[in-house]
DNA sequence: CACAATCTTGACAAAAAAATAATGTTTTGA
DNA sequence: TCAAAACATTATTTTTTTGTCAAGATTGTG
């Protein structure tokens, strides 16, 4: 189970718009350095956000991207559902094998260990808006875990 | 974030082994066709599961597969991290761009959020053992949530 | 002992995902 | 008005993931 690049890099650029002030914006340019990544896919992801609502853009030159909605009031579960393009709801239907549908269709163990783990990350998603990545990684560290109620004993490092 | 299709069915081919008795055990073909998958495409996972000690194999006629341990004492977790090859662990390594390193090397606010996800779904897998994966859905999900202290107003079904 | 059933393993092909390229449209400002 | 800067959209290429194939090795049976 892991993220996609999508998720990952989408994630980012938008924790980059939720840095500006207002009346800020960034250019593509401006968000492929920042994040590391090549313009044209800078353009991609943008062009997915937007569609999806989260940014909005304006043309020309002094153009460039902004949060189409404050930053405290976009969660995150919202976005990885773009991103992700809402992967549960096909779960059955990508894994039949060689089939047309899945064996299990009927009555399937392992789909509630699926769907469990989907509402669980999902759960966990939907308690923290893109304002609150904007800190360190100590600060957004004790937030997630404050407010997932988890705690740990060694530091966040790189992995 | 989403279950590839290695942890699906290699998942789904071990609950195979799960419901077997004592001294029993499955080819390869019986494997596949229970599952709805080729039978090369059975065989590579089973030779996954197998250099993971998970499974144990005999050859020749009379020959096939059978849990390496009793299904009570295997937990998710332990699956999923061979069959997802610990995607945590090099996770900062995996998403850097055109770069060679990430740039959010030193200090980065969407680690915390990657790290604390990945540390729920572990948590909760690790709870769950290939034997409670042997029952009907309804009692699986049951299993789960009472597990996992989730409750749920629907009922589960086909997605 | 020979043969058939079975697992083992590495190479290869197909499909999906990710990234890039190319082309077009809009806006600003000299 | 025109050129430069910037976004928008679709097509193409590259990379990664999945799945298949084929040749080899091992074991049981008659």
């Amino acid at each position: 189970m892991k993220i996609s690049a999508q998720e990952e890099y989408g994630l980012r650029c938008l924790v980059q718009l939720a840095n500006l002030q207002e009346g800020e914006s960034l250019t593509l340019p401006q968000i492929a350095e920042r994040e590391g990544i090549s313009t044209a896919n800078a353009g991609k992801l943008m062009w997915l956000l937007n569609k999806a609502g989260f940014v909005n853009s304006t043309r020309g030159t002094k153009g460039g991207y902004f949060l189409a909605r404050p930053a405290g009031e976009i969660y995150l579960n919202e976005i990885i559902k773009v991103l992700d393009e809402d992967v549960l709801s096909s779960h059955c239907d990508g894994y039949t094998g060689v089939l047309d549908t899945c064996v299990h269709t009927g009555d399937c163990g392992i789909r509630p260990v699926i769907v469990g783990l989907h509402e669980i990350v999902e759960n966990a998603l939907s308690r923290i808006t893109l304002s609150q990545l904007v800190g360190s990684e100590k600060s957004v560290d004790a937030m997630f875990h404050q407010i997932q109620g988890i705690h740990r004993t060694i530091e966040p490092q790189r992995l």
